[in-house]
DNA sequence: AAGTATAGCCAC
DNA sequence: AAACGTGGCTATACTT
């Protein structure tokens, strides 16, 4: 199409969307392409299919929670997903709008903040990442605000957002490239931020030094639990399957503890508010989030119960901390007062 | 009419 | 996108 090819895949030119972003610099087609897809994904998958699965004698949603699927201990949802539901653009929040708790209900969200940094900061004993949550800061803003050189309070959701990934993505193995991508700098730039990044973590660096070499010895990793996963392939003679080993290695004993907590304050829960309980029932986890509808004139009675009961569910050397939201559907959430 | 493999994209 | 990780679902092309 005179379009210049960006990247390729085994089978051709790629034309996913980060490709298509680059292309629509040059030309209106990519846009309009994009602006297709992202309809057509959300008509298909989170409006036809998801009403086609309403259960017809109780005009809900019915997931199903997989309990054996995930390496990492997490649960997984399916038929239909129902952790994977759109936030994110305006259409996306649309759909999710569609979620409604029980008449005289009202929809409460708990969801852990920045639990996985959290968690790296207790299993690693990282110095300026357990100082940072002392001193109760938020990773995702601060890094939002050096990348975009903005002030913290500057900082939009969305920002926040992109932050999420950039964290993430470098304490879990992103390479130089990858991050220039992911940033639009140059390879150089982000190698630099990378180190810089391992600098001031210095902790999180030896942790992941040594949990490699303890995996490649013993041939698998663990979380705080003790929830283990074998990893054969992290001595393989190929270096990309030994590199996707060690990024494993990494990545399982944090995302695996995260899921380990909330499973352990979902059984603590459910001593206490049985999910047959005509006035406080939790609905969905997704990952570190907990949906609950909560009847209007019992919120008092049980918010702070299962805010605490998330946050102590295991006991860490640095706080952890669960936001709250309260909305009438799954949209339009809006955070509330800790009010301990 | 069923199964398989890709590409792509939704979420955490 | 070749290489942050964990998932599930749809459309499509291609098999049997
Ligand atoms: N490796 C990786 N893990 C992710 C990514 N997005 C989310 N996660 C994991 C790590 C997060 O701590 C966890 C929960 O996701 P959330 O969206 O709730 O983010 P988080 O809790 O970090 O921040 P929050 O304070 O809730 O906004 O899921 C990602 O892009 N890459
Ligand atoms: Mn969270
Ligand atoms: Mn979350």
């Amino acid at each position: 199409m005179g379009l210049p090819p960006v990247k390729k895949i085994k089978t051709g030119f790629s034309t996913g969307e980060e490709v298509l972003n680059i292309l629509a610099q040059t030309s209106e087609l990519p846009k309009i392409i994009l602006e297709y897809r992202e309809i057509s994904k959300l008509k298909s998958t989170f409006i036809d299919a998801l009403i086609s699965k309403i259960n017809p004698r109780t005009k809900r949603l019915h997931t199903q929670f997989n309990q054996t699927v995930t390496s990492t201990g997490r649960l997984s949802s399916s038929e239909p997903n129902l952790q994977n539901i759109p936030i994110k653009t305006e259409l996306g929040r649309k759909i999710r709008r569609g979620f409604i708790p029980e008449d005289n209900f009202i929809f409460a969200s708990f969801d852990y903040s920045q639990i996985d940094l959290r968690v790296l900061a207790h299993i690693t004993k990282d110095k300026a990442l357990r100082a940072a949550f002392i001193e109760g800061a938020d990773i995702h803003t601060a890094t939002a605000a050096e990348v975009f050189g903005l002030k913290k309070e500057e900082i939009t959701n969305e920002m926040r957002k992109r932050a999420k990934g950039i964290n993430f993505g470098i304490v879990y193995g992103q390479q130089s490239w990858g991050l220039s991508q992911q940033l639009g700098i140059t390879p150089e730039e982000a190698q630099n931020y990378i180190n810089q990044y391992f600098e001031k973590y210095s902790g999180v660096k030896n942790w992941i030094t040594q949990t490699t070499k303890t995996a490649k010895e013993t041939g698998y990793v663990t979380t705080l639990t003790g929830r283990i996963r074998y990893l054969p392939e992290i001595n393989s003679p190929n270096a990309q399957i030994r590199a996707f080993a060690e990024r494993t290695a990494i990545n399982t004993p944090i995302q695996g503890t995260s899921a380990d907590i909330i499973k352990i304050a979902m059984i603590n829960i459910n001593k206490r508010c049985k999910m047959q309980d005509a006035r406080c029932r939790m609905l969905i986890q997704v990952h570190d989030d907990l949906l609950f509808e909560i009847k209007k004139d019992e919120i008092d009675k049980h918010v702070p119960m299962l805010k605490s009961e998330m946050e102590n569910a295991m006991k860490l050397d640095i706080p952890v901390v669960v936001d709250v939201k309260i909305g009438k559907n799954w949209a339009d959430m809006e955070r509330i007062k800790s009010e301990k």
